[in-house]
DNA sequence: ACCTGAACACCGTTCAAGT
DNA sequence: ACCTGAACACCGTTCAAGT
């Protein structure tokens, strides 16, 4: 849909730009993702991708309808990190997997779990992630997957990532977390926790 | 602690106030918590705090050292509306107890579990849940608690209701999620869930 | 197709000073 | 003990207009 009014639905067909001048969907969702990584959630701001992109605010208004939907579409790019595996077979091994790899794509960008939670809470991105969950819970036999299980692992898997990686980033700063968390609850990781839930049937 | 510098540790020793014209720590929490349920958090500030109480903005600086630790102490009145009823001996059952209180207590306010989620997450808040889990957790040998189960509980718990409460919400607003989330999922509540997590040994 | 300029209606926080 | 006044350094978003 070329030639759009600005904010009915704008820049999604990109194929090379001439590495030139003027930017793109991608490149300001992109920025976005650096000043995440950079800076942490607290920090990004419109205005700060705008000047990381040397460009006035109001212009990323073109390619994006508001903060919200930037940040659903950072979140999306934080979840392609995490490769989905061809599946095996294995309902617990393949639904074992694909949480995996999800819990460290968040891990892998700076308040990666705030964001996804945030966006996934919303409906409003994210979806690739109960979607692949389900998709692994899908094949053991021939019918649909158990609901319970994939909202289970899903609920887990976002929950269990945000506690864990604000643990470590409040750590990484040197702050004390308060000695009301008992030594052994903060090395329960995410891998102990998934195989209780799944160590069920 | 009386007569402290304003901004090392002010008031927390109230018994009651005249009912005068001048405010209270427990005033601008509860100002906050009123807030939270009409507006909702996006609209939760500082100034509107304020305006509330018919103050200036630089008044609630005198009760809160910032927003984050007032959202703490909004978060503990959530999680304070869930009675934590008497141990009855049963792990099982004293667990799945204390976990819907929490869910229920959460639900009970607007964005409660985004609030609550968000301070535990920073662990600067809500440090009742962990400890009121623990404590159902602790009491079946006489050893201690299985850390993997407290801390996934408590995941499953934050995870499953920010999710179910964003969910409801939008719905109330007659928001269309998109179709991609299979009838079947927007059924399965917490219960459901925690169940499945409590069915290993 | 993409951006500027200017504006609107907000934020959280600090700090000296008042009562 | 609690609040005002004034300021600082920011926000997200809209919209007409430019190129």
């Amino acid at each position: 849909m070329p030639a759009s009014p600005p904010n009915s639905s704008p820049a999604h067909d990109h194929s090379v730009v001439p590495t030139g001048s003027r930017n793109t969907y991608r490149d300001v969702v992109t920025a976005a993702v650096e000043i995440l990584n950079e800076y942490g959630l607290a920090d990004l701001s419109m205005r700060r991708v705008a000047a990381a992109l040397e460009v006035r605010p109001s212009a990323l208004y073109w390619h994006v309808p508001n903060k919200q939907r930037l940040l659903a579409a950072v979140a999306d790019q934080i979840l392609d990190g995490a490769v989905s595996c061809p599946l095996s077979g294995d309902l617990r091994r393949d639904v074992r997997a694909r949480a995996l790899a999800f819990h460290e794509a968040m891990l892998a960008h700076r308040d990666g779990a705030e964001v996804v939670a945030s966006t996934v809470a919303l409906g409003i991105g994210g979806q690739i992630l109960r979607t692949s969950i389900r998709q692994a819970a899908e094949q053991d036999g021939d019918d649909q997957a158990d609901p319970v299980l994939v909202e289970s692992v899903c609920a887990l898997l976002l929950g269990a990532t945000t506690v864990i990686q604000q643990r470590r980033q409040a750590a990484a700063l040197g702050v004390e977390l308060g000695a009301q968390l008992g030594a052994s609850d903060a090395e329960v990781g995410f891998p102990q926790m998934l195989e209780m839930l799944l160590r069920r049937s």
